[in-house]
RNA sequence: UGGGGAGUAGCCAAGCGGUAAGGCAGCGGGUUUUGGUCCCGCGAUCGUAGGUUCGAAUCCUGCCUCCCCAGCCA
């Protein structure tokens, strides 16, 4: 059933690499997912989650979850709890280990008292803007500064004040001495712990001093005995820091090894950006099915198999990268093309009469639920006088390639009969409102006697027993390829492709639509992939199109 | 500009000195009661210039381009 598709990588490869050196003993690889709480998961981190509990199973290790929360002003609840939905959604096991860096918060302290003492970590009260000039820049170096040197036991009793709230926000800063002329920005004194009187969302009011990520990072790898350290390129430079923590706390030691972040075509993977997208109300939430958030995609209609899929293709690498959209796409057509049951429906409902068709007759017509799994059975379709097509499917003058109903023209409605085009009723504006067939009996099922062929088949519905229904469209979220491509960041929604959700009511399903269940998926003969959005009540149905079929037609007509 | 990374087909990506995997996209063809699926076929000498070697995408040197770092964000 679910399948875990693995390729080889250069981690992999250092990771067999550690266990033959470690052959014989009790070693065993042990990783970690540590997102911040801070907003709702994406691709990218599907990616992460992907990487870092696929090895875990594949080397027969452990991954924990462990949510970096140090930043009270930024983290919220909300937000652990969708991580650990989508986590699971996707497949992945923490069983149990459900880690906190704030659990760690007490420990941190030790540790930062520890180098306070070893002369290691000092207070220092330059200002926000002061600690920035002191740093120097690219090809300077930074100064040290004028509270540096100061005795271990005066470090010691300020600190001890900070956490004690005798200072306001940003009146004090625990720094690591290290090297202010270090060609590595980040070896240069940097801060350990800044003064913030604001609740957390687990340690409430305890603390008003808090750890940086760069402080509280990699020591929580090491008291959880991570073995491998696995984060995004951004973090190569702060590796040397992480080392330096390390050795001089004298702590287990991680091997943190970087790969590139997963970018892809006509969308931001940026959680600043997303959040703004949902605030501003241009996206309907987190879970808006434009997003590329798990929870988005899920609504969406995409299986966690195909997400599996998409991550483990896309392949670990150290070179920067963006993927296309399409390659995405490509795995929810291929686990949905397996598993959905096929239903017609018609979107763009044009009226079709067959006049030679006994007026009060319905046959009950079989059809297949899906041909790449036959198991999946059949089911009865009503077929009557009065149907619904597709609009697309009908050209009054057909251009060269098109091979669907014309005028004179026979088609195969599927499952039915050939039917062939006699006339056209317009209303005054000239907008088709019917058009009128005869069909050939011989032709039930869809063959005929006398093998002649057509070279369309229709999906249809009958109007009398069809079930109305509302379809969300939905269209790549930006214009560009590079949303980013903009001379200022907040240009950046001028890139929004104004027609990325299109609604179309009355829609026209077959009766066995009726009664669906949210989160459902179908495939909609010859249209796409259709999700049941939860939002649906007993008199509404809604769908939202997961994914277009591969289309052909549509090629021709762009090229023409 | 100092430091840290990366450059293999339109997009990902294998390759680890022995003469360029695979996937997606594209193009052509076959099958087909979804212009879907499926099947067959078609593309690169590896950023660049030198060097080492019988032999280099793989080793060495120079150059070019791109990304990351000057948050008390992560």
């Amino acid at each position: 059933m679910n399948t875990f598709k693995q390729k080889t990588d250069f981690i992999r490869e250092i990771i067999r690499n550690d266990l033959k050196e470690n052959d014989g003993g009790q070693y065993k690889i042990h990783t970690r997912f540590p997102p911040e709480p801070n907003g709702y998961l994406h691709i990218g981190h599907a990616k992460a989650i992907c990487l870092n509990f696929g090895l875990a199973r594949e080397f027969g290790g452990l991954c924990n979850l462990r949510f970096d929360d140090t930043n009270p002003t930024k983290e919220e609840m909300e937000y652990v709890n969708s991580i650990k939905q989508d986590i699971k959604w996707l497949g992945f096991d923490w069983e149990g280990r459900e880690y906190y860096a704030s659990d760690y918060f007490e420990k941190l302290y030790g540790f930062a008292l520890a180098l306070i003492k070893k002369g290691k970590a000092y207070v220092c009260d330059l200002s926000g803007q002061q600690i920035r000039e002191y740093r120097g820049t690219l090809t300077i170096p930074g100064k040290n500064s004028p509270y540096r040197e100061r005795p271990i036991e005066e470090n010691l009793m300020l600190f001890e004040e900070m956490k004690n709230g005798k200072y306001p926000d940003g009146a004090k800063v625990l720094r690591a001495k290290i090297d202010m002329k270090s060609p590595n920005l980040n070896m240069r004194d940097p801060v350990m712990y800044r003064i913030l009187h604001k609740k957390h969302h687990r340690t409430s009011g305890k603390w008003c001093i808090y750890p940086t990520y760069d402080w509280a990072h990699g020591q929580s790898d090491s008291i959880e005995g991570i073995t491998h350290s696995i984060c995004t390129l951004e973090f190569e430079n702060h590796r040397p820091l992480y080392d330096w923590f390390l050795n001089e706390l004298e702590i287990h030691h991680p091997r943190q090894i970087e790969f590139a972040r997963l970018n892809l075509t006509y969308t931001v993977m940026s959680k600043r950006i997303l959040l703004e997208l949902v605030k501003s109300k241009i996206v309907k939430g987190w879970d808006d099915p434009r997003l590329p958030t798990i929870s988005g995609m899920r609504r969406r209609g995409y299986s966690p198999t195909s997400i599996r899929n998409f991550c483990a293709e896309v392949g670990i690498a150290k070179a920067d990268s963006t993927v296309a959209i399409e390659f995405l796409e490509h795995f929810v057509r291929e686990d949905l093309n397996k598993k959905a049951p096929r239903r017609m429906a018609v979107i763009n409902p044009l009226k079709l009469i067959i006049d030679n068709y006994p007026d009060n007759i319905v046959e009950e017509l079989e059809a297949v639920n899906n041909p790449e799994d036959l198991s999946a059975g059949t089911r009865k379709i009503p077929f009557s006088k009065i149907l619904y097509i597709e609009k697309d499917d009908f050209m009054q003058e057909p251009p060269p390639k098109f091979f669907r109903l014309a005028p004179g023209r026979e088609v195969r409605l599927r499952y039915a009969y050939f039917v062939k085009c006699n006339e056209i009723i317009k209303d005054r504006d000239g907008n088709i409102t019917e058009i009128h067939c005869s069909y050939d009996p011989l032709t039930k099922g869809g063959d005929a006697p006398d093998g002649r062929k057509v070279k369309a088949t229709l999906h249809w519905v009958s109007a009398g027993h069809a079930v109305s229904f509302e379809a969300r469209i939905y269209e790549k979220l930006f214009k560009n390829e590079n949303p980013y491509q903009v001379q200022e960041v907040g240009e950046l929604k001028d890139n929004l492709n104004p027609d990325s959700l299109s609604i179309i009511e009355n829609c026209m399903g077959e009766p066995s639509l009726s009664s669906v269940e949210p989160g459902h998926v179908y495939q909609f003969e010859r249209l796409g992939y259709f999700c049941v959005d939860p939002g649906c009540s007993n008199d509404s149905i809604i769908f939202n199109r997961t994914a277009t079929l591969k289309d052909e037609w549509a090629k021709i007509q762009k090229s023409q």
